[in-house]
DNA sequence: GCGACACTTTGATCTCGATCAAGAAAATGC
DNA sequence: GCATTTTCTTGATCGAGATCAAAGTGTCGC
């Protein structure tokens, strides 16, 4: 992990922040919000930080101000699988838990609003409204689990790209309007086909296909363009 | 679904219920206890009944006392995958949610205990560790939902098969001691094979191959014995 | 601008698990 | 108990995606 020494003390301005009404902060009063901002530190990581580490004691929650962090798990012969993807406003680290179950990464440049794992705890236990945001995020992160379950166990390599591009444009732009989208893929080839259960050479080859079809048009490397939403929907198999 | 005329009004004597002290009733005090029994009522279905459709209107809660029950989801053509499986004393149903992620099914015979939609939110919202206990529910259920993504994205058939009865194991006899372990399989090659995403004849053929292998012994169709866990754990890749 | 390195694409071949096809064994009904 | 149906096993073949190999493209430091 990279030392962020220009990161290590810059105090947080709770009620300017840009994520203020999304994600947990939502569920907090002003005064509430106050109290917060004494505890916690915005923090920057460039892409491929290891954030936290599998089995590892867990030291403090974070909440996601700008980038994509990824969930991975990794057999003892080295095949990973990436278990999840989280992005503004989500919140980092398993409520009352002493031990990561996963590894965390920033797949690209990441803020980060890091809380320590007491002072978070404590709020909730005094905070209903904002148990209950962090339960429905959690419910959140089930159901995408599950749905991604279902990708990985029955759709083809065709179906899981198509997926997974649909899934990072309704996620980068959640608000966007009419058939077409552009963004640029917060993953490598690498960390797709990790996510996906395949190959890089697999995931390049549906890409090109794609493209080929007249799906996607992969403007640089990772800018991908979509004219038609609904046609990329039609490859994802549901 | 079968109509359960037998079972529509047994009432509930929560104190003195087989999985008092487990999942969410351990929560709750004599007095929480006996004003929930008012509003309980005792269900059995037997294996195969539908309890509840994917996109439906969530109707209810409620808690496994007996059996297993398997979460599935289906594509558009068929294909379908099982996301969860859920064993007593589990509580069935995302909470404060109006429509069902899942379709909910009796892998076994059953006996739940069902709980009105009203009744359990009213509950939660005056009892805090209630609330909790749920979220630990949800936080351990997420926790083996991403632990199957890695057996479905990266695992070999092998590898799936031995990782799956390992699992059945451990959840059905949880205190057992020593390396002996038996059990009857609560799913049908088919369900097996919608759960490791597999076809049932990948899972038979390995199923035999660990067999042959002395890794277990198929004595009836559905009762395994496993002479020695670590030896099945060996096979599991993890 | 150029060299070094990392990432991505494309091609050739192989392998694991799917598919197609019987048969065997269990469960179910009468 | 016997016929029928369903579930499970085993065999033969096929194909999607992995693996092995090489070339192309982009990025970064100096």
């Amino acid at each position: 992990m990279r030392k962020d020494i220009h990161n290590s003390n810059i105090p947080v301005r709770c009620m300017s922040c840009e994520v203020r009404h999304k994600g947990m902060c939502g569920a907090l009063s002003a005064d509430e919000l106050l109290a917060l901002s004494a505890h916690t530190r915005l923090v920057n990581h460039e892409s491929g930080d290891e954030l936290a580490g599998e089995k590892m004691p867990a030291e403090s929650y974070a909440t996601v101000i700008r980038g994509v962090v990824k969930l991975t798990k990794t057999l003892e012969d080295g095949r990973q699988q990436i278990v999840g993807l989280q992005f503004a406003p989500d919140l980092l680290g398993r409520l009352n838990a002493d031990e990561n179950a996963v590894s965390v990464e920033a797949a690209s440049d990441v803020n980060l609003c890091r809380i320590p794992k007491a002072a978070l705890e404590r709020m909730v236990k005094s905070n209903p409204a904002l148990a209950e945001r962090l339960m429905a995020q959690t419910l959140r992160e089930l159901d995408e689990a599950r749905d991604w379950m279902v990708t990985l166990g029955r759709k083809t390599a065709a179906e899981k790209v198509a997926s997974f591009l649909l899934l990072i444009a309704t996620h980068l732009d959640p608000e966007a309007v009419g058939e077409k989208r552009q963004f640029d893929l917060p993953l490598s080839r690498a960390d797709i086909a990790d996510f996906l259960g395949l190959t890089i050479e697999t995931v390049s080859r549906q890409m090109s296909k794609l493209k080929a079809d007249g799906v996607i048009s992969i403007v640089a490397n990772r800018h991908i363009e979509v004219p038609k939403v609904s046609k990329l929907k039609a490859c994802c198999g549901s």
